[in-house]
DNA sequence: GATATGACGTCAT
DNA sequence: CATGACGCCATAT
């Protein structure tokens, strides 16, 4: 299992509509403090069916320049995520991961 | 193994 | 708010 693989689970389940943080992402992939290798594995995101745009950086603020910035701000406008000023509006769109469970009876899906 | 590269995050100016 | 320095770490060369 690569990291990638991991990372890629975990932006797949943020839901249309919302968004999360590249630290966020590591956290809940398991590999904290590793930001930036969240967004290394987003490159090539739109050629791996990732929703690429869901991922922005602290505070909410978009960090892919240019164009390609732009771009990921109308892809978050038409999935209905709000924006104030230049950032997402991560108090009401941010997306909360469900917290790691250890407890075996909540466990589910491939036990082993 | 050594260096270089980043769609990061945090803290200090 | 704008910069800059630093820590971070998977890949690439």
């Amino acid at each position: 299992m690569s990291y990638f693989e991991n990372v890629r689970r975990i932006v797949l389940r943020i839901p249309r509509g919302r968004a999360a943080t590249y630290g966020e992402i590591a956290r809940a992939a398991g590999y904290p403090g590793t930001a930036r290798q969240v967004a290394w594995a987003l490159r090539g995101a739109s050629a791996q069916h990732l929703p690429w745009q869901r991922v922005v950086g602290q505070g909410g603020r978009i960090l892919l320049p240019g164009d390609a910035g732009m771009n990921q701000r109308l892809r978050l406008e038409m999935e209905g995520v709000l924006f104030i000023g230049n950032r997402v509006d991560m108090k009401a769109c941010g997306f909360k991961f469900p917290p790691a469970r250890t407890d075996p009876k909540s466990r589910r899906r491939t036990p082993k």
